[in-house]
DNA sequence: GGTTATTTTTCAATACACGCAAAACATGCC
DNA sequence: GGCATGTTTTGCGTGTATTGAAAAATAACC
């Protein structure tokens, strides 16, 4: 009796393997993995016979998936593709793609570590992974934080040329929240410059007493930085001479989920 | 004898039309039109019986096009599908052409820069850099928007003869967006016209109250128009007087572009 | 102009995607 | 709780849409 359905599951595949949509999928990825490809080329990495990569090929051109160069007879990417996959960044995919490699970090470090975007000149928080310490940081997703005094901040403006970050600081000093707030812009594109120099950014409780925090940039595939990840932790655990080691092991992760991207470094 | 083959061939569709896969790519398009949805909805959208619409989708998860919110069963565009369509920008350059000249351009006047290409008879943006100030355009990349009624779609036809210009446009009224809008076909050709004549296409309020952009086509090495590119602003920072000024600037960026393509001019 | 390498089209056979229907699962409502 | 409504998932037989072989067109090479 325990086998009842058994013949009728067996027969072929598991559920939801549609062969035609997978191969035509699989065109799609073996033409992203190259820049431009023949119908040949294609269809010997794809193992498929020439008439079905053709056949396919063609019903992913009508909907503007992949392209014909008229001239020399060979296949790209299309616009609608790249359409489509946009949609991933605006629907929230970021938080996706990084939440792996954030949790990894928490499991191995054991400190809260967030994700961040810039809008306007303000750093905006939309992922975060909880250390399992005691001490809690209070930054909520969608809470907003300032950009001269956090790690996150820091990060995403690493990039930036000096002009515009000049801008976005304005003229005037900057409020402080602590004691050590870098509170002239002049200190603070100085702060920015050690961080690009390093590869990592330090918030040392510039925002918060007694918390310090550390972050890099993530990019999108192009290499634009569109967010930036932090650790932070109670000042007490993260002394100057661990710093640059957890620095590296932050750069790490972060790169991960650019890689993840399509980033691919230099 | 001579309608011999007709029996076999008109018994379905044209060469390259392989129906699974077409569903398929068309749940994709669907989902990342919408942010999320859920299989029913998806269904309903797409015409397919739910059990059909469940094994494509089935199928796209496993290779990663898209991904399931295990907690409230619903779908979007996954990482696969953004990856393999970022693979669409590193193909002929374009955008890499492009960005230089459009962060000299934002640099210089401090106003978002778009980038589009024509899609059907639509316009698709496939880069932005965006301006400083504090009002922010709505347009994000990947997004759609009419040929009619903004400035890159106008630029995108401006060498389109009158007689497809019209096709495109169709018969009826245009939909209005604002009060602005040229909503006859005839009223658009004439716009048009005077957009080629100056060299910049301008769209006044069209789209969008108190939005004001100004275009130019950019050419590839043979001339022919694939993208253009468009200065956007609220309209009070762009009156009547810096019209003809920032129209020569931005058509300057534009060639710089097409130069880089390898258009000679003339 | 023949030889080889591709891209398209034709065509018949059958594997496979399809939709129905029913089962599992989830919610709400009385 | 139990009954009703809605959604997601599985099973299965049917018929058609997808397939590969092979041939026909096209191009490329020397």
């Amino acid at each position: 009796m325990e086998n009842k359905r058994r013949p009728g599951r067996s027969r072929s595949a598991e559920v939801g393997e549609v062969r035609t949509l997978e191969r035509g999928l699989h065109l799609l990825e073996t033409l992203s993995e190259a820049e431009t490809l023949s119908l040949s080329e294609l269809a010997r990495k794809t193992e498929l016979s020439p008439s079905t990569a053709y056949r396919l090929l063609e019903t992913l051109r009508r909907r503007g998936f992949v392209d014909w160069d008229e001239g020399k007879g060979l296949w790209k990417v299309g616009l609608r593709a790249y359409q489509v996959g946009s949609a991933f960044l605006t629907r929230g995919g970021l938080v996706d793609a990084a939440l792996p490699e954030m949790e990894r970090l928490v499991d191995e470090l054991n400190e809260t570590v967030n994700l961040a975007v810039l809008d306007g000149n303000e750093a905006v928080y939309i992922a975060q992974v909880e250390g399992r310490q005691l001490i809690r940081m209070f930054t909520r997703i969608g809470a907003r934080a300032p950009l001269y005094c956090t790690g996150v901040g820091k990060a995403l403006l690493m990039e930036h040329p000096e002009a515009e970050v000049r801008r976005i600081l304005g003229s005037g000093p900057l409020k402080a929240f602590t004691a050590h707030t870098l509170t002239s812009p002049t200190a603070f594109l100085k702060a920015l410059s050690e961080a690009k120099a390093k590869g990592y950014a330090l918030d040392n409780e510039e925002r918060e007493d007694g918390v310090r925090c550390i972050a890099t940039p993530v990019r999108d595939s192009r290499g634009k930085v569109v967010a930036s990840m932090s650790l932070s932790a109670p000042a007490s655990r993260v002394p100057d001479e661990r710093v640059e080691r957890l620095g590296r092991r932050v750069k790490q992760a972060a790169d991960a989920v650019s890689a993840r991207l399509g980033w691919a470094e230099l």
